[in-house]
DNA sequence: GCAAAAGTGTTAGTCATACACCCATGT
DNA sequence: ACATGGGTGTATGACTAACACTTTTGC
């Protein structure tokens, strides 16, 4: 593969290197979480930072980041997106690393950690009380939360946080956690139930001491059709 | 600054490169354009790409996407945004290279070849008719324009594509450039006018066969403002 | 029967859309 | 005078925002 390669190039640049950095989001009734580790190996061995790994020579960006996600859970199809590359000189003090972000969307509800694997000191922070983190990771944060709150609004990725049936209080909620406001709550159920993608399962929520609530799921495969007919989703 | 470093994973991961790719946009009264530059030297020498070079080990992201831009031109103060990172394991002949890619947007009629540099075969190409493409070039383009068409629909980024003084028929054009669409003229003028975000300056186009154009400009310090408490543009 | 969250409609204002003709200039 | 693009207003329907009380359950 490697013709014609001037050994100039190579001494002069290829001695660098990258990581992927994920940002794990979860939503627990009330707010948003991130999944952090701790971390057993230098650099900043013994901080708690988010779940990411230097990325092979011979792997795909985004196959790495799926790596990292799998160290973690043993979940399957997680919802996951590039937000940016930060690349500061010196924000890794082993040399020259760059890293390629991404933010995924769990289901805490669904969650298992995965034994197998450096993930057993993994933990939900609230996304308010985050402790004290290295690298760049704080800023890292504050762009995948800037950029799940835009995508929020105009794809109902949101949804990917709640347990496969939710009521819409939960989902109201939901939604209030990620853009960090409040809604009405007559129009916002107004609103969703109107796009005619939330399914009535038949189900109630119960065991609390009060009117117990209708479960809903959502309708992906609906959502697919409108969406390649030109219906667009927004809050 | 390297410490403790093992011997083992620096021989693992440390022999990789990164480069920035610009996919720098123009307009010309009725298209958008990409400025693309003529390869002269290996990989791909002879074929039209998109300027962008290898990062050096001791240089930011950023400061390299601006380098790259202003081998190209002199302009100062030019729009530039990340827009994604593309990490295929074979998107490089030469080993393992990561793109990070950034769009610019940059004023035609202030354009000037920047004559100290390999930009002398610089050339502006029709969105619509490019030719075909070195590496993933293809893909990034078509991931900067979704990028850019988003992002001008909130915020009125699209104006750098104008000259400081503009009509509003020029205005118009450039939006239904990018937004590949058409807009009633009578509707756009009313919302774009509606914002008061556009200063007459008492000049008009001349020179043309027919009745002259009130010639705005755009009021930066007014939206600057106006962005700080809470007012969102959106087209 | 009371506490606690679920659920429900109407009104007023704002915004988006659709649509056709006269105006000012150069030649 | 004619060709060319510049410039303007209104009416209708759709959507948004504001707002308070009744229902159903567990205890």
């Amino acid at each position: 593969m490697k013709k014609k390669v001037d050994k100039e190039i190579l001494q002069k640049f290829f001695h660098a290197a990258f990581s992927v950095d994920n940002v794990v989001f979860g939503f627990d009734e009330s707010d948003l979480k991130i999944l952090l580790i701790f971390r057993g190996a230098e650099p900043y061995k013994g901080m708690w930072a988010l779940p990411g790994d230097l990325v092979y020579l011979k792997e795909d960006l985004d196959i790495a980041a799926q790596r990292v996600l799998n160290d973690l859970t043993s979940l399957e199809n997680i919802f996951m997106e590039q937000i940016h590359t930060f690349g500061r000189v010196n924000r890794h003090p082993f040399g020259r690393v760059i890293t390629v972000a991404y933010y995924a969307l769990i289901k805490i509800s669904d969650y298992n950690i995965n034994a197998s694997s450096w993930a057993e000191n993994a933990m939900w922070f609230s996304i308010n009380q985050l402790p004290n983190l290295p690298f760049d990771h704080a800023e890292i944060i504050e762009f995948a939360k800037n950029a799940f709150k835009e995508k929020a609004l105009r794809q109902p990725i949101g949804i990917e946080l709640l347990p496969k049936n939710f009521t819409l209080t939960q989902l109201q909620h939901l939604f209030e956690a990620i853009q960090e406001t409040k809604f009405d709550t007559r129009n916002f159920r107004k609103k969703f139930l109107s796009m005619g993608l939330l399914i009535d399962t038949n189900k109630r929520s119960n065991g609390s001491a009060h009117r117990p609530a209708t479960l809903y799921r959502f309708d992906f495969t609906k959502y697919n059709k409108l969406q390649k007919s030109g219906f667009s989703f927004h809050l």
